[in-house]
DNA sequence: CCTTTTATGTATCGATCAATAAAAAATAAC
DNA sequence: GTTATTTTTTATTGATCGATACATAAAAGG
């Protein structure tokens, strides 16, 4: 049964992607209102009526990235064979996506409000909420890893966590400078090289014969 | 001999300092001229009188952050003794340097100005090309390096370059989001150690005995 | 002194910011 | 058809944006 009065002539998730859009390209700060309902085709009362306010329409927009834009780099490391396939899969997913020509380069959590203060607080905080949430996905895929044998007892899961996130959130910043994927992906490479080098044990001493 | 007319009662470096503070907070857009006047201590009229426009403003506190701001990071790499020590300088320096209390977190060449669009083209692109000119110097110096025989022949000096720029840009998001000094330490001999497995020569073959 | 020159303080410019008021239009309930 | 409800359209709102006009103040040159 359809709601009562006069139906909305828009679709919302339609709408929210052409607001992604923009906000990926421009962040949080400059894209103005204006910038917003000539990307989405609504005069303010009814963007003001769907989404409450632009901070709102973030929200929503970041939402959106997260389940379809934000190309599963993180999703997977949880259930990734290996720790080893996990850091695989983050750094070379990131270079695919962050050159991937139908969207804005490098990610919009990242690129979106750098700044600790000026952009609205809330919308700094989330953001930076979830890039922390990265360190912590990683972390504690290797901490499994280390319980699995993957990884030598006594690494420091959280140094490694944080250096990967580091390198990776850097790729958003190479991406937006003009970086081909060629480039981001000899990134990812080189960080993958640097990953099996840190992680490999060393020869394991022969076992006391007593 | 003074000049004629009446003199400025301020110190031009002195409220360049003000200025950068205020740039490196809240970046390049979300501050206002009312943020630079209060900063600075500065009308409106006496501001544009010296420096022209926020612009013009930003680029000689951009000036003055290379010359002081910018804590030496990049300025050491051609006169380091190794490629090895100006990675380990990079690295650490910067670990110290974005966890410096009395400044704000990270680097204002990477926060200040993020977004392609949006804020002043021509800004973007003198800080676009800051950060390209930092992998310009990575590479120059691992070239040397290879030259000198400390890297191996055939070593990809631009991949290097590249992957250690994005480590180090990644660090400032990091300090931005709040990391204190050891964990930025620990990125940094993180990456160090990476460059370590990465470039150790695989053992010579021996010498052919002909 | 008076003129010239430069900097300052006050007040404000038009443009744009995010957000709305009010009325007309389009549907369902009755 | 009439009423109730919701969206759309048009036209603005006060606040703030970067940047200035204008008159005054403070110095040097004559």
């Amino acid at each position: 049964m359809p709601p009562r009065g006069r139906p909305r002539n828009f679709d919302r998730e339609t709408v929210l992607r052409k607001a992604l859009d923009v906000f990926w390209r421009k962040g949080f700060e400059h894209t103005s209102m204006a910038d917003l309902t000539a990307a989405m085709g609504l005069n303010p009362p009814s963007l003001y009526a769907a989404f409450g306010s632009k901070e709102g329409l973030f929200r929503e927009v970041l939402e959106l990235y997260r389940r379809h834009g934000g190309n599963g780099i993180w999703e997977a490391v949880a259930d990734s064979a290996s720790a080893r396939e996990a850091v695989a899969h983050v750094l070379r997913r990131s270079a695919q996506a962050f050159s991937h020509e139908d969207r804005p380069p490098g990610c919009l959590i990242v690129l979106a409000a750098p700044q600790s203060e000026g952009a609205s607080p809330a919308i700094c905080e989330i953001l930076r909420e979830h890039r922390t949430r990265n360190i912590s996905v990683l972390r504690e895929r290797f901490e499994r890893a280390v319980a699995d044998g993957e990884l030598a007892p006594g690494t420091d899961c959280q140094a490694l966590a944080t250096y990967l996130a580091t390198l990776q959130h850097g790729m958003s910043i190479l991406a937006r400078d003009g970086a081909d994927r060629a480039a981001l992906m000899s990134v990812a490479d080189t960080g993958l090289a640097a990953w099996d080098a840190l992680v490999s044990r060393p020869p394991a001493p022969a076992p006391d014969p007593h």
